[in-house]
This record gives C-alpha cells, structure tokens and sequence, in this order.
DNA sequence: TTCCTTTTAGTAGATGATCTATGGGAGTAC
DNA sequence: GTACTCCCATAGATCATCTACTAAAAGGAA
C-alpha cells in the first residue's frame, strides 16, 4: 500500500539535493551506485536514505548531462559494477550548485528567524 | 514557451520548504496570499520568489490539513481579500516541520563538508 | 456609462524529482 | 543446483512547483 500524503519534509531526502550529494560523494573518487548511497547514508549518521528508485534515475541523468562519466568495472565483492567518476563539468556544477544550496538555505533560515529571539546561537 | 531541463536547486523555492515558510509567516498575524507571498520574498531579501502557481496550492493544502485556517476580510487596498490564520495544529506543525527542516540542513551539511577543512565553525 | 489599471484569487497543464514495487543477472556458499 | 547476496535497472504513481492563463472587484479618467 502506498504512503498516502506524506507532508513536505517527510521524505527522506530533499527534492533536488540528490544530485548536489552524490556529485560531492564521487569528490572522494570514482565509485559504483551501491557504495554512493552507503557513503550519502553514512556521512549524514543515516538522516538520509538513497532509495534504488531515486539513485539510478539520478545517475543516468546526471551522466546525460555529463557531470559525471561511467565504466565498467568489478566492485569490493567482485561483482560487476557500474563505476562513476565525475567530470570537469561536473566539478564546475558542483561548485555552482553548492554555493546555491548555501544561498537557500540563509534565504530560508532568515525567513525562519523571524520575529523570534535566537536560542542559543 | 516553458523553461527547459532546469537543473535542481535553480527553481526559486526547494520543494517542501514553502509550507514551511507560510506557517512561520503567519505567526506574526493573520494575513492573506499576496502579503504572505511579499513577506516571504522581503524577509529572504528577494531570494526566494513566490508565484501565485505554487502559492495558492499551497494555501489551499495547508487549510485540508487543518494548520491554518481562512476568513474574508479587506485588505489595505480595500479589496476583498482571504486572510489566513495559524491554528493550534498548524503550530505544532509548525514546530515540527521546523526541526526537520534543521536536522534535514545538518544532514546534508555533513555530506558536503566531506573532505574538505571546515570554515569558521 | 465605458475603459483601463491595480489588486487579489484562482485553475489547468506540464515538468520533474522521488518513492514503491518490481525483475533480473551474476557471484558465493552449501 | 538451490539459496542468498550484490548490483543494476525500470515502470508507475505521487506530489510540489512553474508557466500561463482567467476573472472579480475597486478606483480613476473620460
């Protein structure tokens, strides 16, 4: 049964984050999608989780816009493993995409401290 | 002729956050759409833009869930106009949806500071 | 009255990211 | 050869947002 009108923020990830976090993950080197949703899961104490559904369709499209490249290869358990590095393209649009994730979410926090006295810095 | 392939992150608002932002506006007093809409985007220095296409929805989602609720009443232009107030529910929704918001924040920030020395705290 | 502008509310349709729920191939262990 | 795990992949649904539009009501000009 689906989940029926879960609330914004309810998810497990932001809509649109995605691809800002796995663009930072392959910074540490080329890997394959198994090892960047663990590391994505890890690195935030598992806040986030990187459901199959959301990853894959986030790889091809990111590799469409050749932010990031692929290549076969074997994984950790020997098991054949799509592996993806990123671009210089995509370095650039990381850079891009970080400084606008930090200019939101100052936008967002300024409208959420309004009116109210900050607690505790 | 519609907008092509934008990237995520380049909309003007992250999806979810913008229930967010109408609750905490309208803690300051009731107030209807089109000075909701111009709180936000003042408060977020013109960040943030709110269009009337995702506005209303919003308003109108937000009132089925019972966290605010609606009255007609003339605004400062002495036009007919529905304001809209926090109830006790959309507070503690409020609330809610605030620390979410923060923990979802930390999360990612964590993921994005990955490798890299932290600046200033 | 009619015409135009401003203010405010609203909807329709498209887009696009994410989630649920699958399937399948290829090693490994027994 | 059966079972299990690892890894890739897609289809369908859901839902928030954006673009582009309609429309009502008030005020001013003529």
């Amino acid at each position: 049964m689906p989940k029926k009108g879960s609330p914004p923020l309810e998810g497990e990830l932001l809509q649109g984050t995605l691809d800002l976090l796995i663009l930072q993950t392959l910074v540490l080197g080329p890997a394959h999608g198994h090892t960047i949703a663990y590391a994505i899961e890890r690195r935030s104490d598992d806040v986030l989780q990187v459901e199959h559904g959301s990853l894959y369709p986030a790889l091809h499209r990111l590799e469409d816009r050749a932010w990031i490249a692929s290549f076969w290869g074997t994984s950790e358990n020997n098991r054949k493993a799509r592996y993806y590095r990123l671009t210089p393209k995509g370095r650039k649009q990381l850079l891009h995409q970080t400084s606008r994730w930090d200019e939101l979410v100052r936008a967002i926090n300024r409208v959420l401290r309004t009116g109210k006295t900050t607690v505790s810095g």
